[in-house]
DNA sequence: TTGTAAGCGTTATCAA
DNA sequence: TTGATAACGCTTACAA
């Protein structure tokens, strides 16, 4: 059966579809009867908008891109949501997109999202991402777009970003703390903020305990349990490492294999912190120490200046908001356990 | 800047827009030299099809919707990606939406997806779906859905399904077999095919081991993290458990939870199995046996299900797939450890 | 309060 | 091989 149209409700009902799509969209401009009649005839029809026409007639449309690295990141899955919270209410629905930490596929996907008109993009980099050319051609286009945690200035509009710095200042201070004194540092590219701003922290901590950064025990580009795992292993071979500030929780798992199979224990012999707060951190065993990010505040953020931006129909600040984080410290990273309480 | 439109190319070229559509299409009735120049211009002018004008015209449109209760479990958001996977090199995009296990957004996101003229649905329904009048009005208007893993044959069209049966009696049968005897099930809603199949797994493998079936160790509605907790804690209290199947990785974590806090140990005083291998499954101490579900194929399959109607045009068989599952036994239900390899 | 008519950007049909 | 034209379903000046 072919789908209602306004046409079809104007024939129905001997008015014309002007006065339809007026009735239908609560335009004032209409006779409280016909408006009746037309939502009663709508309703026995069946109609459903058509939005696609809608949007091609409006020049605007009622979608907003989403993009993302991975949406099973439980960091990224939370921001999805309190975006949909923000924007559904507001009439919006989203389109996501992953790009999978691929450059290229975060180019396809912003293309689709271009040519599907999308009224703007919420986004954050893959981690491959140097180049922010494909952004650019975006916003000159006047889409706007609000770039959250994986974030470039060279972007136009807002940014929202966690404090990273902070979070992982706090983590090695606490390791710090705690006893260990050679700490190593497995994070991502120091190219992308997130993971340089990680890594600025724990110099900074370090430095300000008057310990010896030394490069060597940083390690770039490790985020998967994987590479964590062969990284640690290769640490704990070569150097005398008593703790590792992973940027990462997955990477974090992967180092805590590595030191219990080097037959070494956590905490007692070796600490490890993560960053994320991903769900498995607290049912591990031992429970990791790690950085909360506030994902939901991100997204309601994140959401709501991108709608501030659609309202007030201008280009958008080129501001940043921080958001904070808290370390959670929990068995990891505590030597000395002092009875069980 | 406004944007280019195949009307500019032709202008500045001097054809028509015809010509230039049928260029970017690909369509063999243009001049090879023709189809050059169309292709750099479109380049130099930065051209981006309006795809909201194409499926207009063309009167179907190249987004799939996609509709699951939460993006963030490690099982649907493994599915997206196998079906992003097969979508996307076929030119589709993923319209994707989350009921978050409630019937009236699951309702609310058919009606989005149906308004923008997905070209089709792939969904699993909330937990709380029990009417499918909602989907039948979707499918009644030609638009192809697919069912996979929360399926319901009320719904024409193809189902992927796992092979939940299976599984649940695989790991009955596996505690069973560990020497456990008072076997507590903790599941969802039972009107929802998913928990239903399980059921039916616990109760067959009680029956094959001669187990008396006790309606009051059955826990419905506990698929949390904090209902597994609460009702744990009930259920040994007030009876006599030594092991519980959980019909979800979840829930099986607070089982575990309220376990210690009783003073009991896993696996040698409680033994629990879990259902999906969340990633935080193999992380946990004790390491938790459960049901791996090949979250991967059936996107595929689901995926593979929907292109096939969509190229076929009609509305696809009223099949079942079933999607064989895994037991991996870990240390969560092996009591007698004999010996570190 | 309602109708008329034009147009959003594309594609498909028919003709040249 | 290309052009002219109409149409997809809707919204919105403008007119009545």
């Amino acid at each position: 059966m072919r789908r209602a149209t306004i046409i079809d409700i104007a024939n129905a009902l001997g008015v014309t579809p002007s006065t339809v799509s007026r009735a239908l969209a609560g335009n004032p401009r209409v006779k409280e009867g016909t408006r009746q009649k037309v939502h009663e005839k709508a309703m026995e029809l069946g109609y459903q908008q058509n939005v696609v026409a809608s949007s091609l007639r409006k020049g605007r449309s009622d979608t907003i891109g989403m993009l993302v690295p991975r949406i099973n990141r439980n960091f990224f899955s939370h921001v999805i949501s309190a975006v949909e919270e923000v924007l559904n209410p507001a009439g919006y629905n989203l389109l996501i997109c992953q790009s999978n930490e691929r450059v290229s596929k975060e180019k396809q996907a912003i293309q689709v999202l271009f040519k599907n008109r999308v009224a703007g993009i919420i986004m954050s980099h893959s981690i491959e991402t140097v180049d922010f050319e494909h952004i650019l051609q975006v916003t000159e286009a006047k889409v706007p777009v609000v770039q959250f945690d994986r974030v470039n200035s060279i972007v136009p509009g807002p940014r929202v970003v966690n404090d990273n710095f902070t979070g992982a200042y706090m983590a090695v201070k606490h390791l710090i703390k705690s006893g260990y004194t050679k700490i190593a540092h497995v994070t991502g590219s120091l190219s992308v903020n997130v993971y340089q701003e990680r890594f600025k922290g724990y110099q900074y901590a370090l430095n300000e305990a008057n310990i010896p950064f030394d490069a060597n025990i940083v390690i770039e580009d490790a985020i998967t349990r994987e590479t964590g795992f062969d990284q640690a292993i290769r640490l704990l071979d070569s150097t005398n490492v008593d703790a590792f500030f992973c940027a990462g929780d997955f990477s974090a798992t992967g180092v805590i294999q590595a030191i219990l199979d080097k037959g070494l224990k956590v905490p007692e012999d070796i600490g490890v912190v993560g960053f994320a707060n991903e769900p498995f951190a607290e049912l591990m065993s031992p429970k990791l120490t790690t950085v909360e990010q506030n994902a939901y505040d991100m997204g309601l953020r994140a959401a709501n200046a991108l709608m501030k931006i659609i309202s007030e129909n201008n280009g958008g600040d080129n501001v940043e908001e921080v958001v904070p984080v808290r370390l959670l410290v929990r068995e990891s990273s505590v030597k000395s356990v002092n009875g069980n309480s």
